[in-house]
DNA sequence: TCTTGACCTTGACGTTGCGGTAACCCTTAT
DNA sequence: ATAAGGGTTACCGCAACGTCAAGGTCAAGA
């Protein structure tokens, strides 16, 4: 027994022209009857529910043209790779629905929203995107408190103050560019690096101190996450070990 | 001070491509300075902002656009509607993710050992310290199904995950110090315990709901062991009445 | 037999939210 | 004066289909 287009299209929950697409594009080849109509066979049925199932997990449909063709246990990495990105998904959502109750309440004339709330969500992001990035390294060399702290204050910033941070983490970027090249450690470039640093680090840092401000110099130059993120952001390949010489330089 | 289409991009995480489209389509125009080059005043900053969160509520542009012209009432309607989009999308996530974990355990035959196993020591070393804690009494409340599903999800958390989870704790703890000192339960402080708590619980929940986070409430008022163990590590002695209260007072 | 209406076919163009590239302009530093 | 690093418009391309248009096929009723 066979079944047309469209009880197949009924059967499995999408579009005939969805079909005819995946027919066009090989993913799902249809057999032919004597009148040109397509006919699907059990066997079509099952692969369709295969390739809805990976489309679930947002496999594009390239990517599940190649996944049928290969072994099960490729197939299986492959489904163990999507599952982190799956949970990654559910937690931004759960943030978001928090996010999204506080602003309703405060639009029925609930308690207000301040300016930091609104950012909550977006700044959230952030704070795990830097938490992944450094979050592992620091709280082993500086302790679970004060990481803690830190992301505290983060989440405590006001609107203006966040992007007043931003601003000067850009004005600090652009200066440290120039060092880079000139490498001149008495430069007027480099005391902006310097003060723009302790200025940006005081953003969250409550208690700045030259020792700590020379124990980050370390991890800037020692650790490549660090290193990273700062040659990535000023687009120069020794942005970090600059930062972390000008910081040596200038904190006593 | 206004900003460049690259330095508006780094603020807001989008590409430069992005803010000339939005202004190509009349969403986000931007002023033009003497030069011709695209000039954004902080309106502009907000009104991207703005997109942003509308658009993580999966709004297409052209909602957006209309959203964005709309009444205050208009928006709160539109957001509401969303609110029960979004949690069926988080339930269909929840969904998936036991199915795949599933789907896993059958094809995983052999001893592999993946980063999760790699964590697997030291988070049943949490579990069986949750365990001698809370397992017992939690058991005899809620059965035996509900603790076993919960230590399940805790046992599938990533290593990012669990970290996560431990630094909302945290936060949890930090906030409870201040509203158990002033005893406030309308204040910002009182909401953020709230949230947080909720938001940690969800790392382990896969169905929240109002009552049985009220009813978890009075564990903590009523069982000496949960008492015990926030009023230590918040350091106050009247912690869990504390959080007890304010998650009777918001948990509806 | 003829017609009607429901189904099927193959094109071909439209959609969303941008990415990428080309070709050219503006400013600054060397 | 020339190179670099920004900016600009303009256009082509992508996935995964939706949506016509123009027509072939088939069973049933007048």
């Amino acid at each position: 027994m066979t079944y047309s287009v469209q009880e197949l299209a009924q059967l499995a929950g999408v579009s005939s022209r969805t079909l005819r697409y995946y027919d066009q594009i090989g993913l799902l080849p249809a057999e032919r009857g004597h009148n040109g109509y397509r006919e699907y066979s059990p066997a079509a049925v099952d692969r369709l529910q295969l390739i809805r199932y990976f489309q679930e997990f947002d496999f594009s449909l390239t990517q599940i043209q190649d996944l049928l063709t290969q072994s099960s246990t490729a197939q299986t990495a492959a489904l163990a790779q999507q599952r982190a990105h799956l949970q990654e998904r559910r937690d931004h959502l759960t943030a978001l629905l928090n996010t999204l109750d506080r602003t309703l309440a405060a639009r029925n004339g609930g308690p207000h929203m301040t300016d930091t709330e609104k950012f909550a969500a977006f700044k959230q992001q952030q704070l795990t995107d830097n938490d992944r990035q450094f979050g592992t390294e620091a709280r082993h060399r500086y302790g679970q408190e004060t990481v803690d702290a830190s992301q505290q204050q983060f989440a405590n910033l006001s609107a203006a103050d966040y992007q007043a941070m931003q601003a000067t983490e850009q004005d600090l970027f652009t200066q440290l560019k120039t060092v880079a090249t000139t490498q001149d450690l008495t430069s007027k470039a480099a005391q902006a690096v310097y003060a723009l640093h302790r200025q940006w680090l005081c953003f969250t840092w409550n208690n700045y101190s030259t020792e700590a401000h020379r124990g980050l110099a370390q991890l800037y130059r020692d650790d490549a996450r660090f290193a990273n993120y700062y040659n990535d952001r000023v687009g120069v390949a020794n942005a970090a070990t600059t930062l972390a010489a000008v910081i040596q330089h200038y904190a006593h």
